[in-house]
DNA sequence: TAAATACTAGACCGTCCAGTTTGATATATC
DNA sequence: GATATATCAAACTGGACGGTCTAGTATTTA
């Protein structure tokens, strides 16, 4: 049972496999889900649509796998901040790290296409809006407020460490997220970025300070 | 040629022109703008797809008029605010008030829906999405900044006002909007609301004498 | 070599849909 | 009443698309 059972016959390429994947992702990020057809992915993965439908059930599957593929790429990089050189930091410099890398991703147009594929698909596939939202803003938040409940020292509880990092989150966004999401907003040079970002950051600290001494 | 040249023939019916808008506005909230169809709008309104057609051009003319139309109806209220009862609330009063409403309108199915439409539309759609956001968003923000500069009574600049208003907005918002269009967050209960609303302005106060004594 | 599966290219099916056309009826102005 | 337009109901056009089928070729295991 738990042998190695190998499939008789040619095995399905795993190349094929990852070029579908591929195109559709771009395609499916790019058009949309309704004006991304099936003969347009396989055109587009230079494989026929046969191949498409024997690797993939359906358009349905094939949304799914290409939306989860992606998902994992959308998360803040809060490796480094945690690790080592996190103690060298202040926490300024910290929120001010994490700000500027949140930003970023704000603005990626892939990240953005994203969300208008997972938002305007939400209805129709509750399971995938989950799966983006877990792997992508909740995973982040939960490791910035990590972040900032080390920096607490015992003096800050954990709810509010949570808090503390939504609320980051949301000054950082501003405006800003849902002008981008309506497409009347062009991206941020890196100087407007920096000024941003340390305004806000300034906020949370006034916050932290005041819910930290009580 | 100013003269009120009336058209020969029957006229239009303005009952059948709003019958149509009105059931289109439903169907795009509801089902989006690729799974409504004209024949659809048309059995709605309980009018032929002749007539549809003769009332709006296209499909598309028909989308930003429904929009367009709904548009009008998705703003705070912040008349009463502006207006005589306002000397007499407190600033945390009045801004609990505002952000009650703010959030009631974020919980609102149909205001999702419409955000939900707007971003999936924005690439294709562009004018119709400036058009939703200042209409919504853009105008309340105006006024909820008028209020506050208001309360600062001289020792508030004008763009910092405006900066306080957009935080308490993405405070109030925090993950939940986000989560909301998701399809990932069911609405709060009034109890919720209050506890979230005041926790907020609480902030927005501590920023705001922050920002005014200097 | 034989059996099994993958893959291709393209035809094909059924459905849906935006928009048009037709022909009859209704309602307005002149 | 004559003319012009609106409305209706229904058929029609043209095209897109999800998904299946076919027939031939390639690649793998037994």
């Amino acid at each position: 049972m738990a042998t190695t059972t190998k499939k008789q016959g040619r095995p399905k390429s795993e190349e094929k496999y990852h070029l579908i994947l591929h195109a559709a992702s771009c395609l499916f990020l790019k058009e949309g889900f309704a004006n991304t057809s099936m003969d347009t992915v396989a055109k587009a993965s230079g494989v026929s649509k046969q191949t498409v439908y024997s690797h993939f059930d359906s358009k349905d599957a094939l949304f799914k796998a290409a939306i989860t593929s992606k998902c994992r790429s959308y998360q803040l990089d809060t490796q480094q901040l945690v690790s080592s050189t996190a103690h060298a930091l202040s926490l300024t410099d910290c929120l001010i790290k994490v700000g500027s890398q949140f930003m970023r991703l704000l603005q990626d147009p892939e990240a953005i296409a994203i969300f208008r594929v997972i938002i305007a698909e939400a209805v129709h596939s509750p399971h995938v809006a989950t799966l983006f939202y877990q792997a992508g803003p909740e995973a982040s938040l939960e490791t910035l407020s990590n972040v900032i409940e080390k920096f607490g020292e015992g003096n800050l509880d954990r709810h509010i460490a949570q808090q503390l990092a939504v609320d980051y989150c949301a000054l950082l966004k501003g405006e800003f997220h849902t002008m981008m999401l309506c497409g009347i907003q062009s991206p941020l040079s890196d100087i407007e970025i920096d000024a941003h970002v340390r305004r806000a950051a300034e906020k949370i600290l006034l916050l932290f300070t005041h819910y930290s001494r009580r």
